[in-house]
DNA sequence: GCGGATCAC
DNA sequence: TATGGTGATCCGC
């Protein structure tokens, strides 16, 4: 066998060459195989991208051989073992099948070029592809005759069909076809799930009850409503899942559709002689690893292999082989989806301008930060991707505490290249930035939703307050804002209440010098190291009822700036003092340090019971004309603090309130800080915040005039310069840190 | 949590 | 001349 196959090679290299473009896809029956392969392969060869091809084959060789070994060694008694577990695993799935709901998969026929035939009817008839020369997206089904379809290389089918029309893409277009054809699947079910721009699952069980029609009546209805609203013909499949019903419509494409009744022996026939790689999940890879190492083309026979693959994958993956050999697929509601995440890329020539690479970065990065903008997104993680000359992949990811991006993410890629292989370095051709990371990204929209649910329930957490509680609410929807700034932060890169240090350095030299200037360093080994606790007497303190009541009734039905000099006088008397401070945040298992070097302080947050780190705040007293100015640097919130029931008011708050209370003791009188300006999103609720904690604007720093220079230089970036009385800051908020008793 | 790989459209 | 862009998931460390 081994014989006969390399002899054929000699004779006929391309059989070796494996591509994806001869997998059977409709409308590619009557082609010549061999003919598309033997082109393929002369085109290809010899390039870069096939010497990868060839490289990722023989990985994938050896990872074959490697499985075969593992499967040859297992003992009778392992495969007994095995055979027990898949025995029970298969009564388990079994017993999970679902047979009462019907599952319609339609799948629009080559879209894009139908469409682009739609806009130019010239085009009817004609062997067609939409896409370029590089790649193309979709080939219409008189191009697919000559072999040409998806992911082939616009030169490769030019090759196989010289008269091939190329039109290039055009993503508006397709969208509106696209909403026409959803005004249609939205009859036959309103949660149907979009899975592309051509493609959806519809749940027509209730339709059908109520209709009492089939499920194959209703794919003829639909199929027909959506040709009469765009034209466009399309193929449908009717079967008890998800899973199967992709695959039925597939069958009877184009224009047709197969229905797969609810009936367990149907399915059991239906999938007993079906090859694997119909299976959506199931690819060229997987197909080749399945069939070199157990021998497996239907997917029956992943039953019959079952204690192989239990002992050689995954629990979860062999679980996915069996319930294929089952017939098994998804059939439950769907739930609502939301991004994971969001990317950007591009590739181009090679090239070795580090200038030009390094402008291709701020390109991508640019686009990519105008689509998260867009939709009102923030990522927790950067991904930088970069694609070799070679075709070699590398990815580096960076969570967002650390900084300056943009050095993190380039600087060691470009070692990492170097010391792996040289001369790629500089044959960069492709580079994508994208943020992601499951849960760990979230839409700031989202923040917008609070709104009190007949006006009585937050619609975020369900407390119930009625509307004359105005201060509550106010209180409440603050703490949400805060809440939301907070998991924003300390995901985006640490800066939470107050601003961060932050500056875009021209030259080394301009960095160091400014950052001389700008953030003065406290030592790690601090000359005064004191905990807070014992700076304060609590001699103004009064009686935690007396000034909460004072204090409502002082502000409930006015904004605090209103407040009378009178409430002003009693509510100073009800400050809280630094003891109050750091005995409400004991109760919180909060443990504040303050640690000052000269005029520089930092205040620590610790964790009582683990005793970690949740958060820092610096800054410096500074001396002005007028007198003291506590001037706040930045809070970092570290991302612990995220898991924990604390709200920002646990930790973030008492550190401020430590930082404020210290500037009070100090004798400043006004707290200064700039709210940093990175996205016009961020900014306007950062700046949103402040004011509600009560900070002012005073000053628009844009980078636009040389006196801004000077803020700049100060606060290192542009923003929003905030002050606030720190008496005011205190009485404010003193509610928060009353004694617990 | 990170990086590589696979898959689908 | 020339082999895409976007998003998801899983595995192994």
């Amino acid at each position: 066998m081994e014989e006969s196959e390399s002899t054929s090679d000699n004779q006929r290299p391309w059989q070796s060459y494996h591509t994806v473009y001869t997998n059977a896809k409709a409308g590619m029956d009557g082609v010549d195989k061999e003919k598309v392969q033997r082109v393929v392969y002369e085109m290809s060869k010899g390039s870069k991208y096939f010497e990868n091809e060839e490289r990722k084959e023989s990985f994938i060789r050896q990872k074959i051989e490697h499985m075969r070994a593992r499967a040859a060694k297992l003992s009778a008694a392992d495969l007994s073992h095995y055979q027990k577990v898949v025995d029970k695993r298969i009564l388990e799935l079994e017993a999970s099948r679902e047979l009462s709901r019907i599952w319609l998969h339609v799948d629009m026929d080559a879209f894009y070029a139908a469409v682009e035939t739609l806009s130019d009817p010239s085009l009817k008839g004609k062997p067609m592809a939409v896409g370029s020369m590089s790649m193309i997206s979709t080939a219409n089904y008189e191009a697919r005759k000559f072999g040409v379809r998806a992911a082939m290389p616009g030169f490769i089918a030019r090759k196989l069909c010289p008269e091939l029309i190329f039109v290039p893409t055009d993503f508006k277009k397709y969208t509106h076809y696209s909403d026409l054809t959803r005004k249609v699947f939205q009859n036959y079910d309103p949660n149907f799930m979009l899975a592309s721009l051509d493609e959806a699952y519809l749940d027509i069980t209730e339709v059908s009850k109520e209709r009492g029609i089939t499920g194959g009546e209703i794919a003829e209805e639909l199929r027909s409503r959506v040709h009469e609203e765009t034209g466009l013909t399309c193929s449908a499949g009717v079967a008890p899942n998800r899973l199967l019903a992709k695959v039925c419509s597939d069958i009877n494409k184009p224009n047709g559709q197969f229905v797969l009744p609810n009936d367990c022996i149907a399915v059991m026939t239906f999938i007993s002689s079906l090859p694997i790689r119909k299976i959506g999940g199931i690819g060229k890879v997987t197909e080749n690893i399945l069939r070199g190492v157990f021998g497996i083309n239907t997917c029956e026979e992943m039953l019959q292999k079952g204690s192989f693959l239990c002992a050689l994958f995954s629990p979860s993956t062999a679980d996915f082989f069996l319930s294929v050999g089952l017939g098994l697929g998804g059939t439950d509601k769907p739930e609502a989806r939301f991004r994971k995440s969001i990317s950007s890329e591009r590739t181009f020539s090679a090239t070795q301008d580090a200038t030009l690479l390094y402008q291709k970065l701020a390109d991508i990065a640019e686009m990519l930060s105008a689509d998260m903008q867009k939709e009102g997104l923030l990522g927790r993680t950067l991904t930088l991707k970069l694609k070799t000359a070679s075709f070699e992949i590398t990815n580096v990811e960076v969570g967002t505490t650390k900084c300056p991006k943009e050095e993190v993410l380039w600087v060691p890629q470009e070692d990492s290249s170097v010391q792996r292989e040289p001369e790629d370095r500089n044959l960069d051709s492709n580079k994508e930035a994208s943020t992601s990371r499951n849960e760990e990204f979230f839409s700031s929209n989202q923040m917008e939703l609070l709104y009190w649910v007949d006006d009585y329930k937050c619609s975020l957490c369900g407390a119930e307050l009625p509307s004359s509680f105005v201060e509550e609410r106010q209180e409440h929807s603050d703490f949400h804002l805060a809440e939301r700034l907070q998991k924003e932060e300390s995901g985006a890169d640490s800066r939470a209440m107050m601003p961060r240090q932050r500056i875009y350095p021209k030259d080394p030299l301009a960095s160091q010098k400014l950052s001389r200037i700008c953030y003065p360093r406290i030592p790690s080994v601090p000359v005064s190291q004191l905990s807070v606790s014992p700076l304060q007497s609590s001699s103004n303190r009064i009686p935690p009822k007396a000034h909460l009541n004072s204090l409502q009734k002082g502000t409930k039905t006015k904004p605090y700036n209103e407040t009378t000099s009178k409430d002003m006088e009693e509510a100073i008397s009800t400050i809280p003092s630094m003891s109050d401070i750091l005995a409400s945040s004991r109760a919180q298992n909060l443990d504040l340090q303050l640690q000052t070097v000269g005029p520089f302080f930092r205040i620590t947050a610790k964790s009582l019971e683990s005793n970690r780190e949740l958060g820092r705040a610096e800054g410096l007293i500074r001396v002005w004309f007028g007198g003291k100015i506590l001037h706040l640097d930045s809070i970092r919130l570290k991302r612990d603090t995220l898991s924990m029931e604390r709200s920002i008011f646990g930790i973030g708050l008492f550190i401020g309130a430590v930082a404020i209370r210290y500037g009070y003791d100090c004798g400043c009188r006004t707290a200064e800080l700039l709210a940093i300006n990175d996205s016009d999103l961020y900014h306007s609720k950062l700046v949103r915040f402040y004011q509600r904690i009560g900070f002012k604007t005073v000053y628009e720093v844009t980078g636009s005039t040389i006196g801004d220079m000077a803020h700049m230089l100060m606060w290192g970036g542009i923003g929003t310069r905030m002050d606030a009385s720190i008496e005011e800051l205190l009485v404010k908020w003193c509610r928060r840190f009353k004694s617990q008793d």
